[in-house]
RNA sequence: GGGCCUGUAGCUCAGUCAGGUAGAGCGUCGGACUUUUAAUCCGAUGGUCGCGGGUUCGAACCCCGUCAGGCCCGCCA
């Protein structure tokens, strides 16, 4: 069964009714380790869904949580935002500094300013999860009953936290943060409480008094995770495993929602997804890749297999090279499978049964809409990298497709590959072992090793691509010529033409790239070739 | 110090919860095809399941120990 199945499985044990939540920090730019909570998330959702079970799928925007310090993309004007609650600071404008102008005309935000574009690469990938803004939450009031049991309880909830997380706590630690005299939440201390108004004095030199029904002010994370899935009625929530670990948020939190009054949802711990050779993700130190930046390079449906494929304890390394060609031919293989006929063969091991759920379940994953089979576009992303480096127009691809047979006809779902394709080609991300290139220089040590018959073919092979029309059609047919000619197999015209063009042993097929070439160069390089040879 | 996760074929991983002959995909090699989509099809190759004990008729799986890597216990998915 399908990680996802399990998790859905589990959850019908327990009611028909369920919250599968999600939240994210909108700190700065989204990557595609934000993708993984989310999509962990949807996956259980749409799981429980195909289960019977009633869902509600929801993603809880962490925009209470303050700007920490100034990030490195930040400009220094951000000094004065620290310790701010980061939807109630202006997103920053072209030089990385506060846009106060926007700020105060739209009410453009900071939180707003990164989790836009994020939301528009949820929608291209098929999520589409009810968002919870947590700021606007505290400030409307939904935290006030939870917020004030825990005010009320406070010494309960301190000796939770000071016990599972073996941490201490300072003296003074109350369950609610206020804001300061500066707006922010730092450097402030509580003296009093009194229903609904928590005193404090700050560092500043200011005193003042919190509404606690009214936002001014928050539950420190360990409190405001478990008061969430209180109010919201979180039953499932998937998060990373810096929470999951012993002594941390989950930890305390499902002890602390019970103090609350709620039963804690069911957890599921996920890896970190790192980029291949580059470690793990981290937007201070800039090796990251966005989702946007992630769907100019793949389809959608190819980065929830990604996600689908590994089970969420695993973690996952992002290749953007050729580990997606490996990831995309893969799907197309999935695609092409038929698993309701493979399951039906009832001689199957249970591993081998278990082996193929697994893989329709990924698939059914991995569908950008609930239900939609996956069909298998039967051109590979090998195959189409090769036909958009040699072939300028998308016309002339798909010409080639459906004159090998390999299509029909163009789809909508074919152009917007191609379209993708044609990106990641000019993008950083396209492999040299992809990358098809015509030589400048002969590669003297392949020549070295021709034999006669070998430089027999370069020279009738050099004196026919003079001679011969410049189209695909007639450099097809002049190679092999140039080999029988000499009553030698045409495949050896290949090899001869491989090793002088391209010095490769085998390649692509040639004919439409040296078409795309200039006649004049590839003459001048198989001359060169010639006396290199003599 | 305490805890969590991971370790299975050259690579990526299933299989561990419910113990029953060690599985896929990729790669590699071979064959078919022969104006070749580094294509496609067919076949083969491949593992002391990190290591050592224990329980069991039987252990990759359960228990104890141990080694290695990653992570958490300071609100970075």
């Amino acid at each position: 069964m399908h990680w996802a199945d399990v998790a859905a499985q589990s959850l019908s044990h327990k009611g028909n009714k369920h919250v599968v939540s999600t939240g994210i920090t909108p700190s700065g730019e989204f990557h595609i380790g934000h993708l993984r909570e989310i999509l962990t998330g949807d996956m259980i959702a749409r799981a429980a869904k195909n289960a019977g079970l009633d869902v509600d799928f929801v993603f809880i925007i962490d925009s209470a949580d303050p700007l920490r310090k100034v990030y490195d993309f930040l400009g220094k004007e951000y000094e004065q935002c620290v310790g701010q609650q980061l939807g109630a600071i202006p997103a920053p404008d072209k030089n990385g500094n506060p846009d106060w102008e926007r700020f105060h005309e739209e009410g453009w935000t900071y939180a707003q300013h990164f989790l836009q574009p994020f939301l528009k690469a949820l929608s291209e990938i098929g999520v589409k999860p009810r968002l919870i803004d947590n700021l606007e939450s505290y400030r409307s009031g939904r935290f006030s009953d939870l917020a004030k049991i825990a005010c009320d309880k406070a010494d309960e909830i301190k000796e939770c936290i000071e016990r599972v997380s073996s941490r201490e706590l300072p003296e003074h630690w109350f369950p609610w943060s206020p804001l300061n005299s500066k707006g922010g939440l730092d450097k402030v201390k509580v003296t009093g409480y009194d229903f609904p108004n928590v005193h404090w004095t700050d560092e500043y030199g200011g005193t003042g008094v919190s509404d606690i029904t009214k936002g001014e002010g928050k539950l420190p994370w360990r409190i405001d995770w478990p008061a969430k899935w209180g109010w919201i009625g979180v039953t499932c929530e998937a998060f990373g495993k810096d929470h999951g670990a012993a002594g941390g948020s989950y930890a305390t939190g499902r002890e602390i929602v019970q103090l609350l009054g709620h039963e804690p949802p069911q957890p599921l711990v996920y890896e970190w997804i790192s980029l291949k050779g580059k470690g793990a993700m981290s937007s201070s130190v800039g090796n990251t890749i966005g989702p946007i930046e992630a769907l100019q390079l793949v389809p959608p449906e190819i980065l929830r297999l990604l996600i689908a494929k590994s089970k969420p304890n695993k973690a996952i390394e992002f290749d953007t090279g050729m580990g997606l060609v490996t990831l995309a031919d893969e799907y197309e293989r999935l695609a092409a499978r038929d698993f309701g006929s493979e399951l039906a063969d009832d001689t199957l091991s249970r591993r081998q049964r278990v082996q193929i759920e697994d893989a329709s379940g990924a698939m059914r994953m991995a569908s950008t809409v609930d239900g939609q089979q996956a069909h298998a576009t039967s051109v590979t992303f090998r195959h189409l990298a090769l036909l958009a480096q040699t072939k300028k127009d998308d016309s002339e691809v798909w010409a080639s497709l459906v004159a090998s047979g390999a299509i029909q006809s163009v789809t909508p779902q074919l152009q917007d590959r191609l379209h993708r394709m044609r990106h990641w080609i000019e993008s950083e991300h396209f492999p040299e072992e992809m990358r098809m290139n015509i030589l400048k220089k002969p590669n003297l040590e392949m020549l070295q090793h021709f034999t006669s018959d070998q430089k027999n073919i370069l020279r009738n092979l050099t004196v026919a691509l003079q001679a011969c029309t410049w189209d695909s059609a007639a450099i097809g047919s002049c190679i092999p010529q140039a080999a029988r000619d000499l009553e030698l197999p045409p495949r050896m015209a290949f090899t001869v033409a491989y090793a002088a063009l391209m010095g490769t042993e085998k390649g692509p097929r040639l004919a439409p790239i040296l078409a795309e070439m200039d006649q004049q160069s590839i003459r001048e390089l198989l001359n060169q070739c010639l006396v290199a040879t003599e």
